[in-house]
Formats: C-alpha cells, sequence, structure tokens
DNA sequence: GACTCCCTAGAGTATATACTCTAATAATAC
DNA sequence: GTATTATTAGAGTATATACTCTAGGGAGTC
C-alpha cells in the first residue's frame, strides 16, 4: 500500500479510537514508523489528512444513499438504510465528535459539511416520501415530513455522542458497533406513530431487535428504584 | 464581585463565545486583566472552573425541571419547561460543544453529568407521563414514553450543534438565542402525531411561532430547486 | 510598629504540537 | 551508467499552554 494511503489509514484508526483531538501528526507518523517529514511530504497539514478522509465518508453515504427512483421502497430498503448509515457512522466515528472544531479550521470542510447536510436531509426526506406511497406511513405534509427527516438525522448524528457520554459506565468501556446500532431502535421510535395498520406489526418486530440492552455494570450500578429514561422498562 | 466569581463569569463568557477548546487560563486571566497566578490561586486548575460552571448550569436545570406533583400539568407548564431548558442550553452553550472531552478529562464530572442525564431525562418521560393524564397528549406504553423522551433529549441537546455545523452560513454569523429557540419547533414536531384531538390545534399554533425563518443570505446560496430538508416550505 | 492572613503580580517552566529543512536514498527514465 | 524525480529520515523550531514559584501589597488586630 502507498504511504499516503498508509497515513489515511492509520489516521482514521487512531482518530476514530482516541478522537482526533488526541491525535498529533507525530503519533500517526510513530504508527506508521515514518518519520514527520514523510507524512509532511504527502500532506500539507493535519487539515488536509481530515478533509481527505471527509471526501471518502461523504463518498460512502452517498452511495448507501442512493435512492432507486424506478420502484417504490420496501422494509427491506428501510432497513438497509438504516444500518449502512449507521456502518458509515461506525467507520468514520471521530468525525462527528468533534465537527464543530473540524468545521471551524477549515473553509472547505465547513462548506462541503454543509452540502453534505442537505443532501442527507433531502435522502431522508424522500426515504419518508417513498414509504408514505409504498403504504408503510401515513402521508404527511412536507412540512411535518422536513421536520421528522431533520429530527431523524439529529437522532442518527448524535446517538453515538449520548453513548458516549450518558451511556457507557467508564471511560475504558469502549463503544461496539452494535450498541451503535441501538440507535435504530431510537430513529424507528421516530416512525411508530405515522405506520399503517398494514405495516405496524411488523416495523415492530424489526424495531425490537435493537433495543438497548442493559448492561449488568450499569444496572447495579443505580440505586433500587432510582432507574430512569430509556433503560427503564 | 469577588475575583473567584470573576473568573467563573469571565470563563462562562469566553467558552460560550471561542468554546472552551480556545479558550486558555491565560485568556482568562488576560481578559479580566489578572495574573494567571492569581487565577491559580482561586483554582487548582481549568478543570476545576469548568466543573464548578456545570454545578450551576445543573442546578439551574434542576430547578427548571422540577415537576409539580400536586396538580395537573397544563400547555403553558409544557411551553415553561421548553423555554427554560433552551434558555439554559443558552446561557451554558459552551458545554455541550466539547461535551465528550470535557468528560474525558474529569472523572468527577463524568460521573455528576451521567446522573444530570438521567434526571432530565427521568423528568422528559415524568412531563409526557402528565401530558397525557392532562389530555393533551395520548398515554403511551412505558417503553414509547422512555424511546420518546430521549428522542425528546438527542433533539434539545444537539439542536445547537446542527445549527453551527450545517445551518450558519459563516461562522462569523454568530448563533442567538431566537435561533436556538427554533429547536423548540424540532422538540414540538416529536408530540405532534400523540396530540389529542382537543389539544392539537392549540399546540400547532405554539408550534407554529418556533418555526425555522429562512436567513435571506442562505436562501439566495442555494441554486433554485436544490433548497432541501426543514427548510423547504 | 509588628504580625497575620488573604490576595495578587509576574516571571518562569516543562511539555506538547504542528510543521520545516536538509540531506540522503530509492525508483525511474534515458 | 547517469540524470532526474519521488520518497524518506530525522533533527530542529516556533509557538502555545497549563501550571508553578517567589515576592510582596493591603487590611485588620494587638
Amino acid at each position: 500500500m502507498k504511504t499516503r494511503d498508509k497515513i489515511l489509514l492509520s489516521s482514521l484508526e487512531l482518530f476514530n479510537e482516541r478522537g482526533e483531538r488526541n491525535v498529533t501528526t507525530n503519533h500517526i507518523a510513530a504508527h506508521l514508523a515514518i518519520s514527520p517529514g514523510n507524512l509532511y511530504y504527502h500532506f500539507r497539514n493535519k487539515s488536509d489528512i481530515i478533509y481527505e478522509i471527509f471526501l471518502e465518508y461523504e463518498k460512502l453515504v452517498d452511495y448507501y444513499l442512493d435512492i432507486p427512483e424506478d420502484r417504490p421502497l420496501t422494509l427491506d430498503d428501510m432497513m438497509f438504510y438504516l444500518e449502512s448509515v449507521f456502518d458509515g457512522l461506525w467507520s468514520y466515528r471521530f468525525f462527528h465528535r468533534d465537527l464543530e472544531h473540524l468545521l471551524d479550521g477549515d473553509r472547505r470542510l465547513r462548506q462541503d459539511y454543509r452540502e453534505f447536510t442537505d443532501r442527507c436531509l433531502d435522502a431522508i426526506s424522500r426515504i419518508f416520501e417513498k414509504m408514505a406511497e409504498a403504504g408503510i406511513i401515513e402521508p404527511q405534509s412536507d412540512e411535518l415530513r422536513s421536520a421528522m427527516s431533520l429530527n431523524v438525522w439529529l437522532v442518527i448524528t448524535n446517538w453515538m455522542a449520548f453513548l458516549k457520554t450518558a451511556h457507557a459506565s467508564e471511560e475504558s468501556a469502549n463503544l461496539t458497533l452494535t450498541e451503535l446500532k441501538q440507535g435504530i431502535y431510537q430513529v424507528l421510535t421516530l416512525e411508530v406513530p405515522y405506520l399503517t395498520a398494514a405495516y405496524r406489526e411488523r416495523v415492530l418486530v424489526l424495531r425490537e431487535k435493537y433495543r438497548p440492552q442493559l448492561p449488568e455494570a450499569r444496572e447495579a450500578e443505580l440505586p433500587v428504584g432510582k432507574t430512569v429514561g430509556w433503560n427503564a422498562i
């Protein structure tokens, strides 16, 4: 593999593991056992590395969210979109963590990310539209669908932050893809009230598969009777 | 005012304006025209300053989210909760921005924040329960209410990040409290499908007041026909 | 005046971090 | 083989940042 690609790969790996803020260019070079000079031969600066990684991320999600216009959507499609988006989120999970700071430091990235968000919101909205056409959910006004789509986006992009800050018992307890995908449960929760009678039960069954599991550690930690919120069932 | 309090006040101000990451203890001291030594006489380190600010934030939100158990909830109560929570979010807006990093650097804060989240989720859930009792929304199963509450929390705590990353046209364009409160529109969107016939119209009218306004600049920027998502109505 | 206690100044330090510069080596073209 | 280009090493640098240390001022008390 070319050094340039190795740098991108290692950077992504380290960013995901430790957070962009905690990974220096020297760390990346050391991790690859190359010199800092070598790294800076391939990339002008750290922002450039991050930008390249973003382009990959963008490409991946755009690929996933390509919506077929020649046929109706199915439940399988919907689940594929959800699974795929969370897979993408997982692979580039450092990105949404320090998003604000990353965008502050790079105009290009800021602009591109904004357009990326718009495309995603558009895609989500289109998916809902086609789901209504397919009779999976009740039709919604444009206005409601847009607002709903935005809420879906908010839940998707911030589910991980919630897990890392509010959920994980200790910083050592690292996140797993399985836990991340419990975000699908939350997204489907948004859809529940709109499901048609014909599909309601089927979707609820699918949703159940993603229901968050109580980590033993956490349950034991909380005083009896004080368990609250999403895990209190 | 005591120097200690001045430090807390200035820190909060600077953190909110520039982000915790971009504000050093030296900046804070300089901003107050005091010496670094003086600052460190009052606080052992930066984490301690942040922790103290968190305690204030926590106290404020706990105060806002105190739920009266001796009477039913009204629509006014609900709007008060929403307004208050977003006011709190605004006053301490630096906090959720760098949350993950802040928690990484302070065990105490991590633990406290987790309990704080649990209390908030509990409060949100209780509010929904009482709103159902008051006939504002249809009753929900415990499971659905918990999942809903968590979605409300996700939307509330991440609305600002969305505004700053995806919405604002330029980094120079600073956020206003009014824009932040458009998050209330998003939260009410979550409630829409559960509203009872008796209250539906009244809530929709309230919700309308928070509907995001299209900033002129933004509209002009986007190619015609490509406007998407939440602002495309 | 002298003592004490609280507060403050400001120079200084250890460490980190993004990035540069020069020289050398490997790969390729002719 | 030789010239050229692409790649790499590694020491080095400028700047920033969290934090320390010592000296001393001011106010109250006896």
